[in-house]
DNA sequence: GTCTATAACCCGATAGAC
DNA sequence: GTCTATCGGGTTATAGAC
């Protein structure tokens, strides 16, 4: 791995454990064991090395949601299988952790990468509960893009809580409870199979 | 206003917007209108600042969403009314990002009243639910802990995705599938009244 | 591309007069 | 209680040799 994949990988790091604002470019350098010199030649600014750690981790994280939710198979299975994808509660999320960066948040540009995971991940979770629906596996109750929403904010909300109380419980909580609705929502047919 | 209460109020709004870490003495001296040596007269460390307007955020959270969901009459309407306050999805929750600031994650003492608010609005909310289910206006389907959990989560996470996508309409939604969810367990009796 | 040295500024905190 | 002055150290960034 080169000086820049370093440097992008201990920013990345340092932006999921205390965000980007918080995070010094001499951090970044000794975590990277990265010169000072080298560190602008690279990067001009710290927010060059922000924006590239941005667009590393919303993909990372954009490719392994989507690859659990569009995987091929029942579609209910799939969405039991990114519902209980093993997380860290305690350490938060990657992404939704910069929505709340002082210096992120007021930047538009830093921000897009932000909103682009989130879309996505919630479009290929509305695609998955729409098969499930149009199976017949899931009653029509609630629309598709509900169940997503839902989702999405049940796990974002479940990092804050359990990081609040430092313990994950209520992130599990929430899962639980979250699951038991979309076996409620779950047609007879589908739990006598 | 004395200047103590001035600078906590200062301290606290900053916080709301821009967190603690990144808050400076300074900030709160020139929104407050208090000198240099008032302050460390009043406060000896920033941390003794920031500790008193975390009480304050917190403990004004608290009592208006305990209000909310503790007041007399329907429990049922009592839920609706905290699941309807007027909010600032875009401005993210004062206690909630908290959480996610890197100097006070990391301090179990600035951790405590944050744990504490969404404890107790998660166990007034579980009462309000309980007292719905013992009504029999809501089906036993779901415990009262689970709705909870629920709620405060999408709370949380409606928060972290309007800020994303700069935009209220995704905690509007996520609100809206909640409240539709809360409407499918309503018993028929109920729906009927 | 990488190094060391340095700049200009701001941070949280302290000193001590009034 | 409030004021001004100041400290030691860290910050983001630049300069220029190799």
């Amino acid at each position: 791995m080169n000086s820049k994949e370093r440097m992008i990988e201990a920013m990345s790091d340092l932006m999921w454990e205390q965000g980007f604002a918080a995070t010094t470019p001499r951090e970044v350098r000794e975590r990277s064991g990265v010169g000072q010199g080298s560190m602008y030649h690279h990067f001009p600014t710290k927010r060059d090395l922000g924006m590239a750690a941005i667009e590393s981790i919303t993909s990372d994280l954009m490719d392994r949601s989507v690859a659990l939710l569009e995987a091929a198979g029942d579609p209910l299975d799939r969405l039991n299988n990114y519902l209980s994808a093993p997380r860290e509660p305690l350490k938060g999320c990657k992404a939704g952790r910069l929505t709340q960066d002082p210096v992120v948040a007021r930047d538009p540009e830093m921000l897009a990468p932000v909103a682009r995971v989130f879309d996505r991940i919630t479009e290929a979770a509305t695609n998955t509960v729409q098969e499930a629906i149009d199976r017949h596996q899931l009653k029509p109750d609630l629309d598709a893009a509900s169940w997503a929403r839902l989702i999405v904010t049940t796990l974002q909300g479940g990092y804050v809580l359990a990081i609040a109380a430092q313990d994950r419980a209520p992130y599990d909580e929430a899962f639980a409870a979250l699951r038991r609705l979309v076996q409620l929502s779950t047609t007879s047919e589908e739990h006598s199979k």
